[in-house]
DNA sequence: ATGAACCGATGCGGTTTTTGGATGGGCGTG
DNA sequence: CACGCCCATCCAAAAACCGCATCGGTTCAT
C-alpha cells in the first residue's frame, strides 16, 4: 500500500520516446532511435498517455497519427527537452569558469580609471563573466569577502588577512590638482615644498585611512608641512573645492579623468615617484569557478585595442 | 556490450530532488518532502551530479550549500519543472475541448454578418478556442473538409455528402441593391415584378452557383424575366458595379453592411421570405476535441451584449 | 577533552520497474 | 483468402530503486 501514484509525473525519457514517435509516426523505427526494442517504447508512450490522461498519438495497425493534444505536446515536449540540454550546458559552463559571474568590490578612485579599463579588457576577453560591481571603501571591502558578499576586491591596502590572496594591479603618480590662477600653474612639474604653508585639501583619517597616512608620511619626510583647510574623504568632493578656490589637493593620477572645469594638474615628484598603489584581494579559498578567469584578466597586461577604446571615450 | 552511457541524461525525477534538497539545505527534510528517505534521495542528487559532470551541493556534514553551478542550474531545474506542468495543463486542456483550434471555411457573404457575430460570442463564450479562417467557396469547402484541411465549413446548400453533419445557422431574405436616383427607391419594400425587364447584375453560373440557382428559380417561380447585364461571382463586385449605375442586383441582407456610397437597399418579398440559408457542416467523424465546443457556439442564440457589441461597431 | 547529537554517504537485501523476445490480433494488400 | 505490416500484450530476466542499518566526520554541550 503505497498509495496511488496520484502525483505521480511524466519522466524525461517519456517525452523522448514521444517524440521519437511522434517525429517517425512508427513505432518500430521510433524504438531504434531511442536504441530500444518496440513492446517498451509502446509501454512508455502509454504510460506517458496515462500519466496526463490524454492520447497523444492515434494507433491503427496500419498508421500513426498525432491527435489534436498529440501536436501541442509535442512542442511542449521538443521545448522541454531542448531546455534540458541548454540547462545542461550553461551549467557547465558556470562550473569550467567559462561564464559565471564575479563580484567586485572597488573604492571610487580605482572606478575612475582602473575600473573601466578592466571592464573593457572583459568585454573582449571574457565576454561570459559577468561583473557585478560594488562601490565600497577598503575597509567594507575587507569585511565583504570575509563573509563572502564580493568574490574580489579592489583596494588600498594595507591587508592584513592571511585567508587572502593578493595582487598588485595598479601604481599611479600623485598629482596637484590647483584651482584657476594658482601661481604654482606656471610650473611644469612640482614638489611636495610647492605645499609648504600652503592651503591643502586634506583626506580625511577615518574615511580615507590610506590616503591620510601616505600624504601625512610623503610630507614628514620632506620635511614640509602644508596648512589643512578642510579633512574630505571623496576625491570628486575634494576637487570640487578645489575649484572653489580653497585650496590645493594631491590625488592620484586617475582622478584626472574627472574632468572639473577650472581645476587644472599638474604631476608632483614624490618618493617613491608612483605611491599610490591598488590592490587585488580575494579569499585562497573562494571556489567560484569563474574567479581564475577573472584572476587571468587581472594579471593580463592592458591591451593596444583596449586602452584606445578607452582614450576614444574620454 | 551497450557502450558507456554517453549519451544518458538526467531526469525529472532528479531534478525535482535537486529543487527538493537546494531548497531545503537538508537532505533530511528533503527527502521527507520528496516522499523518501535519505539515502536514495542522495543517490538522485549523486547520479544528476555525475551525469552534468558538475558539482551541484558543496555538503559537508554540518551544512549544504549551493555552488555556483548549482545555483544556475537551480534556476533552470525550476524553469523546466514549471514547464513540465504547464505543457500537462495545456495538454490535457485541448484534450478535453476547453481549449484548442477550429480551422474555419467560410464564404465571402457569411463573412459579412453572421462570421463576426460568430467570433463575437467565441471570445466572451469560449476565449480559449482559437480559429483559423479560410476564406473559400462551398465547393472548396467541401473538397477541404474530406481532406481534413478545415474542421468546420460556413457554406451554402446543397451539401450532398453523407460523411457530414450539417446544420442551419442562418436563413436571411434578398434585398435589391439600387443606384442612387433609380425610381425604384421610392418604394418602401420591392417585389421581383419590379426587376422584370430591368437590368440586373446578375451571380455567376460557375462562381456563386447557389445564388445563381436561387435567382433563377425564384423569378421562373414569379413568371418574372430581368435582363442580366453582368454575371459575377462576388458580391462586393456587383455592389460597385450597382454604384457605377449598371443596374440593380439582389444580394442578401447581411451585403447591407459593406456600406457602398451611393447604394441604396430595399427589402424584397421572396417566398420562401428568407430564401438564403447558410450551412454548417463538418464531417462527424472529425475528433478534434475543440468542436464540441465549437458547435455549442454555433447551436448558441446570439445573446445581447454580443449583438450590441456588433451594432456599437458598425 | 569527551561524549552525544546530527548529517550525509555507503553497503546490502528486497521490491518495483523496465526491458526485450515471443506472440496475438487488426487491417490493408495482392 | 493468405500474407505482410504494425502495434499491443504477455512473460521471464535484468536493471533500477528503495529503505534499513551503519559508517565517518563535524558540532556542540558538558
Amino acid at each position: 500500500m503505497t498509495g496511488p501514484s496520484f502525483w505521480s509525473q511524466f519522466e524525461l525519457r517519456q517525452l523522448r520516446c514521444f517524440v521519437a514517435a511522434a517525429e517517425e509516426l512508427h513505432f518500430g523505427r521510433a524504438a531504434a532511435r531511442m536504441n530500444m526494442t518496440q513492446p517498451p517504447l509502446s509501454r512508455q508512450i502509454q504510460l506517458l498517455e496515462h500519466v496526463l490522461g490524454v492520447r497523444l498519438l492515434d494507433r491503427t495497425s496500419r498508421a500513426v497519427k498525432l491527435t489534436p493534444a498529440g501536436r501541442v505536446f509535442l512542442l511542449e515536449a521538443r521545448r522541454i527537452l531542448r531546455l534540458t540540454e541548454s540547462a545542461a550546458l550553461a551549467t557547465r559552463r558556470i562550473a569550467t569558469g567559462e561564464a559565471g559571474t564575479i563580484t567586485l568590490g572597488f573604492t571610487a578612485a580605482s572606478g575612475y580609471s582602473f575600473l573601466p579599463r578592466l571592464l573593457l579588457q572583459r568585454a573582449s576577453h571574457a565576454p561570459n563573466i559577468d561583473v557585478a560591481l560594488k562601490e565600497m571603501v577598503s575597509s567594507e571591502q575587507v569585511e565583504s569577502l570575509v563573509t563572502g558578499r564580493i568574490d574580489v576586491g579592489l583596494l588600498r591596502p594595507p591587508i592584513a588577512r592571511s585567508e587572502f590572496t593578493t595582487l598588485k594591479v595598479a601604481e599611479e603618480h600623485l598629482v596637484a590638482a590647483l584651482p584657476m590662477g594658482d601661481p604654482r600653474l606656471s610650473e611644469a612639474t612640482l614638489t611636495l615644498k610647492h605645499f609648504d604653508r600652503q592651503p591643502l585639501i586634506m583626506y580625511a583619517a577615518d574615511g580615507a585611512r590610506y590616503f591620510h597616512d601616505m600624504l601625512a608620511g610623503l610630507f614628514e619626510a620632506a620635511g614640509v608641512a602644508p596648512v589643512t583647510i578642510q579633512s574630505l574623504a571623496q576625491i570628486h568632493s575634494m576637487l570640487a573645492l578645489v575649484r572653489a578656490g580653497i585650496g590645493a589637493a594631491l590625488v592620484p593620477e586617475a582622478a584626472m579623468s574627472l574632468h572639473f572645469d577650472d581645476v587644472q594638474f599638474r604631476p608632483v615628484e614624490t618618493n617613491p615617484p608612483a605611491p599610490v598603489e591598488l590592490y587585488a584581494a580575494w579569499r585562497s579559498d573562494n571556489d567560484n569557478p569563474a574567479l581564475s578567469a577573472f584572476l587571468d584578466l587581472l594579471r593580463t597586461e592592458p591591451d593596444p585595442e583596449t586602452l584606445d577604446a578607452l582614450a576614444a571615450s574620454e
